[in-house]
DNA sequence: CATGAATGAGTCTTCATTCAT
DNA sequence: TATGAATGAAGACTCATTCAT
């Protein structure tokens, strides 16, 4: 019995993944993911009290993993991205192995987290990972003292896009992967592209020699 | 009872324009759209003859703008990013200047239909404005000569990727801007940021001539 | 000004005519009868206080001209078409005048009232109609006494139907008809067939007399 | 509140087929069908997946029946209606006892078939058996050689007309019986007029030489 | 006369959830 | 556990009719 009831929930995980990704919470049908998985309506909840419910026990554990991250070792590395091109691949290296090990194993939960769950309690949960990016990149530019005080809120909002943007790929990234291999080179790469983005982009800020924003 | 039409109907796309940015074009409701401009149901469909078309009076114009803009005279000076810091900072400036253009007139509209248009015949124009982008990138950048036949994939994703994250940093940009000001400042910065980025990178990938970071 | 009235109403008739007759009343649209004749919805109500008023103008005329037709002197001869085939041919003939009249002028309204009246005060119409016919027939085939007694409800009813089919027949023909010449023709060669019919089919009933099929 | 599916399931096809005979297809009212059954509107769609499934589940078998009758061994006989009034009887009796079987079973069906179809993939049935038909007696017809070719278009039509009138007939007939004798007796006096009367017509249509049925 | 905005009830249909069995 | 019948509210949309202008 205890089986059985295993191998159904996890039927209704499988395919509630597929219809959340397809369609998105609000529009995925728990009628159309019962009849995909066999079973009747009502059975349904008597493994998930609800559609919600249903959508957290699929991406609790992502949830859970990114949360640890943020709080993560990365940070002593990523402090010194600005100090020398060695430590900056070291840490796009870094960066791209943690991000391969959580997509790896939680690639379509991670977007469901991201994209398709509005409609939930967890909906501003990309919003919030956003900021805490953006907190973390803009902490350690503005450490450099190179931002006069009155562009402030420009760069930091520079800052926030560009969370969004990494995030964003991050995600589509993962959306479209085809192998291991290419999901890893594919990360590897962005977080080359962003990374140096970023290192260049803030070493020629206001410096020394005066440059002008338009 | 009988207000002039051009109020109301103003009134509706209004709140209609705030409902599809809430909650998107599918869980946007004729009801509350109705409710919340003081009508009933029935005689929303006196000023628009269903839900999709309310959808595309608000969009058709942002859209015809943006078709026409791929066209634009833009590209010239864009073939030339590579050349010269002048030419890019040029480019920078021009395309600037046109996002800002468009986006002062049409940003929540632009917002909607890129983002919130699932459901809707136009729910693809997104992905199809991305690949334009991604085109006009990769081919430039492998008009340089200095890709590896074996990675062109690699960079070609890459470039879809950061496409992807361009449009989105416009959108993001459009959502949040609270003065003309503030909008075309963010928008410089943006451009500056990615352009710089693509200019950077591209320019050290390894090649015949040695290019260095910075 | 008053030109100008029955040009409109004479177009709301016609295009009226048109969609009763493809969609029955309660299908038919106000709407939509409306919009064809280039007017609002509002201003039909000048000229028609209500949907069903607008069909009983339409169908008013044909109606009172065949109540009359009930009535008429037609019954004289329609007694004596057993009597000898001199006087069959001769009220085929007055029969098939009479419909070629009546249709030439009123088919489509003839049309409407019996076929396109559901949900109207009318749509007993058809049924009373058959009911009259019957009646006549039925009348006359009685009263040459050569049904048993026990066979009365059965002829009866067999009147019924053959009245039913009758008129149906007649509708079906004006609906088709494309020259007032076909007019003519098929409604003589329906009446042809039916008279006859029904004069060979009550001759030989069995009775004192014995007769013969043709 | 749960009472046994097939009650129910029968409970609605007995109350939609009075609803689709009073009402006709389109006019016909689910939410009126639920509340007479006594069951939520939504719990209709538990037992038929919309309102045209509804009116084909009531209609389905007889529409098979229809079409098996069709390619029938009565035409063997129907060939010979013309050459004695043995083979005609013979002819009378037998069609009267098929549609006898049909109609005993499948009455109310047939009418909503048949004449409350309009709206439904199956509008256009009734008219297609009327050609079937049509085609039917008019090729027997033809085929007695008697028909001068001026004429032909004229009796494919009065075919058509009477035919029309057959089906209409049955489908009256059909409507009102009270007692399986009552519809017994009535479709045969009815075949018998039919047949006699298209037999006898047909025979004394004018012709030089004495024709034989090929 | 004419307009067309406005209404309210009605159309079919879908859905998350509950509950008797 | 499992079923699937049942519900009620909501979805988009239509329509005859009224009425201020």
């Amino acid at each position: 019995m205890q089986r059985l009831k295993n191998e159904i929930k996890e039927k209704i995980i499988t395919i509630s993944i597929a219809e959340f990704l397809k369609k998105g919470f609000m529009a995925a049908s728990l009628r159309d993911i019962a009849r995909a998985v066999g079973i009747s309506t009502g059975n349904l909840y008597n493994y998930f009290p609800g559609k919600e419910q249903l959508f957290y026990a699929i991406v609790e554990d992502v949830k859970r993993e990114i949360d640890l991250i943020g709080n993560y070792a990365v940070n002593r590395i990523f402090w010194g991205i600005f100090d020398s091109d060695e430590k900056m691949l070291q840490y796009i290296e870094l960066i791209s192995e943690i991000h391969f090990n959580l997509l790896k194993k939680y690639g379509r939960e991670f977007v469901i987290l991201l994209e398709c769950s509005k409609g939930t309690r967890l909906q501003n949960f990309k919003m919030n990972l956003i900021s805490r990016t953006e907190k973390s990149y803009f902490h350690i530019i503005k450490g450099r003292g190179v931002l006069g005080d009155e562009n402030i809120r420009k760069y930091q909002y520079l800052m926030h896009i560009i969370s969004a943007n990494y995030i964003d790929g991050l995600v589509k990234i993962t959306r479209n992967y085809k192998s291991y291999k290419m999901l890893k080179s594919d990360l590897y790469l962005f977080n080359e592209y962003h990374v140096k983005g970023m290192v260049t982009f803030f070493r020629q800020i206001p410096s020394p020699v005066e440059n002008k924003l338009s």
